[in-house]
RNA sequence: GGAGGAGUGCCCGAGUGGCUAAAGGGGACGGGCUGUAAACCCGUUGGCGUACGCCUACGUUGGUUCGAAUCCAACCUCCUCCA
């Protein structure tokens, strides 16, 4: 591997992040002489980003502490056409209310990530509707349509996967892509964005921008992608019990956080050190190169590190210090999701199952009469022998709340009020 | 506009009159083994009632029938070929 000179490109290697570029030697070089402008582009699909999208935050944190400024686009204009890049379907489509709602939502995340301002590497942040809204359907076609190969636009993965699939693709969805590359256009216009990065799907993407700019503007754009992550046994990053692994507190609590990173697989955790913490290399060679139960000293320091970042240092000492408690003394953690019970329902007794649906380890009786039948339900750390045991205030625990367990991981605190 | 094909549970996919809450696989959840890992093995996987029960479900709406995912009609959506 050649090696690189700018501290921006050289960490962005060694660390994991890179996948493919159009010109990593001449990016470089530029890194070296001058402060780099870039952007990454965020649909607003949902009211909070998740870890997928932690690849691409934490590349436009490291180039930040580079030296260089980053853009985070908000894809106010092209969510509302969405994207059709590894989907096999179309999205439904957002209306205009709920797309301002989600990026409310998003907007917070990056504040945590990156330094605001009007300062030379301040990070801003632009809306993409705010150019692609008021365009003239003619003049666009007139102007930027007729540098677009139909041809080669069918050969892109995004495209060729529908067509193959026989799996319809609108035209609306078919213009993402132009949208998106005018985005480049428009920032490197606007703000001298000189280098587009984004995941390994957004790669035709991105090159279509670059062309366009070549073709208008005759100025030489950069494009960067990052590997698609899965994990090591092959499942898609960001999923878990609850569902999606979001950003947002709100959504989803900093403990769930921690443990999610907790969880990591072991074939993951140097990776996933290098990607979404700030260690140093060396630091996580040591940890990485940890066997057997060892390994999970580096688990914890990841999924703390991690949440860290997102969620703050308190936090993340928190969420680490409940799953002490939990998982290594058999106790309580403040951390763990509670239910609260009035105290005049839990006296007059209630069924273990249904206790078990209130608290919301089970979507229905059923579930939980088979979660407890299956011998996973536990109260107070006993396994639960019969479903439709009565509880009532006397199974609290000393603390007086009652402790009730879905397998081994996910846990609730009832409390009686 | 014409001809043909398709629409099944979270996903893929079998099923062409009753034995079908619907094979099989994947995913998910639980158990076992472990290290809150992976791999592997086992179990569960529509709702409500502890059970024999009831309700909801095979694109939509009607119909035939003692009985329909399965037959008929219309409609909707998608695909293929033709114009």
């Amino acid at each position: 591997m050649t090696s690189h000179r700018s501290d921006f490109i050289r960490t962005l290697t060694e660390r994991g992040y890179l996948h493919q570029c159009t010109d990593i030697d001449a990016l470089d070089a530029k890194a070296m002489e001058k402060t780099i402008t870039a952007y990454i582009g965020f649909d607003c699909t949902a009211p909070s980003l998740h870890a997928g999208s932690l690849v691409s935050i934490m590349l436009l944190r490291l180039m930040q502490k580079n030296g260089h400024k980053p853009i985070v686009l908000m894809g106010g204009g092209t969510t509302k056409v969405g994207d059709p890049s590894g989907k096999d379907e179309s999205r439904q489509l957002l209306d205009d209310d709920s797309i301002a709602a989600n990026m409310a939502g998003i907007k917070d995340v990056f504040s945590k990530f990156l330094t605001f301002g009007d300062g030379p590497t301040d990070a801003i942040m632009v809306n993409n509707d705010d150019w692609l809204n008021d365009i003239q359907y003619i003049e666009f076609l007139r102007d930027f349509g007729r540098h677009f190969s139909v041809n080669r636009m069918l050969g892109f993965e995004s495209v060729k996967l529908r067509l193959e699939r026989e799996h319809n693709l609108s035209f609306l969805e078919f213009n993402y892509m132009i949208l998106q590359a005018y985005d480049f256009l428009e920032l490197s216009r606007r703000h001298g964005c000189s280098l587009q990065m984004g995941g390994s799907d957004q790669w035709g993407n991105i090159i279509n921008g670059i062309d366009l700019t070549r073709r208008i503007d005759a100025k030489e754009l950069f494009g960067l992608t990052t590997p698609l992550l899965t994990t090591s046994s092959g499942a898609k990053m960001g999923k878990s019990v609850g569902g999606a692994i979001w950003l947002n507190a709100d959504m989803l609590s900093p403990y769930d956080y921690w443990q999610y990173w907790r969880n990591t697989e072991d074939a993951d955790v140097g990776r996933f050190l290098r990607l979404f913490t700030e260690l140093p290399l060396d630091e996580i060679a040591k940890l990485e190169s940890l066997e057997g139960t060892e390994l999970n000293e580096a688990k914890k320091r990841l999924a703390t590190e991690v949440t860290t970042l997102c969620h703050g240092a308190d936090a993340a000492a928190e969420a680490a210090e409940t799953a002490k408690k939990t998982f290594e003394e058999g106790g309580l953690g403040d951390d763990l999701p509670t239910y609260e019970i009035s105290k005049a329902d839990l006296d007059s007794g209630i069924q273990a199952f249904e206790l078990f649906k209130q608290a919301g380890l089970a979507n229905s009786n059923g579930e939980a009469r088979r979660l407890i039948k299956g011998g996973g339900g536990r109260i107070n750390d006993e396994k639960i022998s019969d479903e439709t045991q009565t509880l009532t205030s006397a199974d609290a625990n000393a603390d007086g709340v009652i402790k009730l367990s879905s397998g081994k991981k996910r846990h609730v605190v009832v409390t009686p009020v």
